[in-house]
DNA sequence: TGCCTTACTGTACGATCGTTCAACAACGGC
DNA sequence: GCCGTTGTTGAACGATCGTACAGTAAGGCA
């Protein structure tokens, strides 16, 4: 709601403060870039409070900006979280997509190259982790957070799937089957889940441990040990 | 910090409200009943509204009683909402217990049975696991979260080790070996990691398919496909 | 019946929340 | 040097938060 009752009166600068050569008070930036450091600042306070850290205040003082210029740059604090969880979500696909195109062009070195990604810094973080799990808690009730999972999750199905895919191709024995779709849900469903109990006790679970667990229920889906009762 | 400023007179009930016959305008409990009261009240809110849902006021509103009832019965919110996350926690534990307690005595009757109750109402709700990703953001800055969740996750833990110690036993062939702890491990993760996809995006995930993901792995490393990169 | 304990109410407080907006000022163009 | 554009500030708003506590009244007991 608009304000209603009239400003106080301004005091003007006196004319010492105006005659002197002042320092720039503070550093113009083009959108662009403010936008990016606002974003950061966003998914930095989430990482280091959770989600009491994501309040204006809080992010601007990060940020080193005013509590207004979030407002300038953002209708909403809605959109500027769901610009971070974006950005997140972008920025964990493409760090996998590296890990994998550094890889050893081999299927199977490839799938490795990715599950060791998952279990190492940056993404083996527990702030990280925290983050997402706000973010998850969001989801149900935000209309920008649903948009913003529904256009990068997608990505990172694609990704899992083709991984995948290729292995299967190159190891599968001829003349059999496996549903695809199945194993891939069931290997991010399995990762999300030593991910999580990773982030809730980090004793519990061995980043190695878990690698070696996803690619030993991938090695007995691609055997075919019994894909029957999936298809 | 306590209040400074004086109270304002409080005006007296006139004297015909105080002769008449007045119906009581509300039920004293026994603390126990309140407390009760309060966590489930607590639990709906959560389920309702996610993490906004657990003001005080909210919870209050929807137990039936005053603002100021709850610091009767809690010294403050978070003890509240950490003995909403034991009961939480205990009631899932013993539904799955229940569930198993029905089952035929056969080892698998009695793994199936848990990952079908794990996988049917009421804990496959989107409200109840959206309640759990709230807890779960939680865990990382609260100290009483982290201690409910340090003393009920075990009981949880050693229903899932001695399902599959009793499978094992059974089932596996004479002379083999595995870690129960990774299986174990694994399958917790396996079911978390599906309960959430399941949360986030229902249509990707049938409930009989989670049940099938879960055995098809189970089987799989029951029968010693290669479980030795897992000692 | 009157008394006492205590479960309970409801207002007030101070803090903090997201957002608004008039004023300020940095900086490119002239 | 001046001007116009616009990125930026910061105080103030109204709402809402968790908590405190003076006061009310329900219900058991003598």
């Amino acid at each position: 709601m608009r304000r209603t009752k009239p400003r106080r009166f301004v005091v003007p600068a006196n004319s010492s403060a105006r005659s002197a050569p002042r320092a720039a008070r503070y550093e113009r930036q083009l959108p662009e870039q403010r936008r990016l450091a606002l974003i950061a600042a966003t998914i930095d306070c989430l990482k280091r409070y959770g989600h009491e850290g994501l309040s204006i205040r809080t992010i601007s003082a990060r940020a080193g900006v005013s509590v207004g210029l979030i407002n300038h740059h953002f209708p909403n604090k809605d959109e500027l979280i769901a610009a971070a969880y974006r950005h997140f979500n972008a920025e964990l696909v493409a760090g996998l997509k590296a890990a994998v195109a550094r890889a050893a062009p081999q299927p199977r070195q490839r799938l490795r190259a990715f599950l060791q990604a998952s279990f190492s810094p940056p993404n083996l973080d527990r702030d990280v982790l925290a983050a997402w799990v706000v973010f998850w808690g969001m989801y149900r009730h935000s209309r920008a957070i649903q948009r913003v999972h529904g256009e990068n999750y997608e990505s990172y199905v694609e990704l899992v799937h083709g991984l995948l895919a290729e292995l299967i191709r190159d190891e599968r024995p001829r003349g059999t089957s496996v549903n695809l779709r199945f194993i891939a849900m069931g290997l991010s469903a399995l990762l999300d889940g030593l991910w999580l109990e990773w982030c809730l006790e980090p004793a519990n679970v061995r980043p190695a441990e878990a690698v070696a667990l996803c690619e030993s229920w991938i090695d007995n889906l691609c055997r075919g040990a019994d894909s029957s009762r999936l298809e």
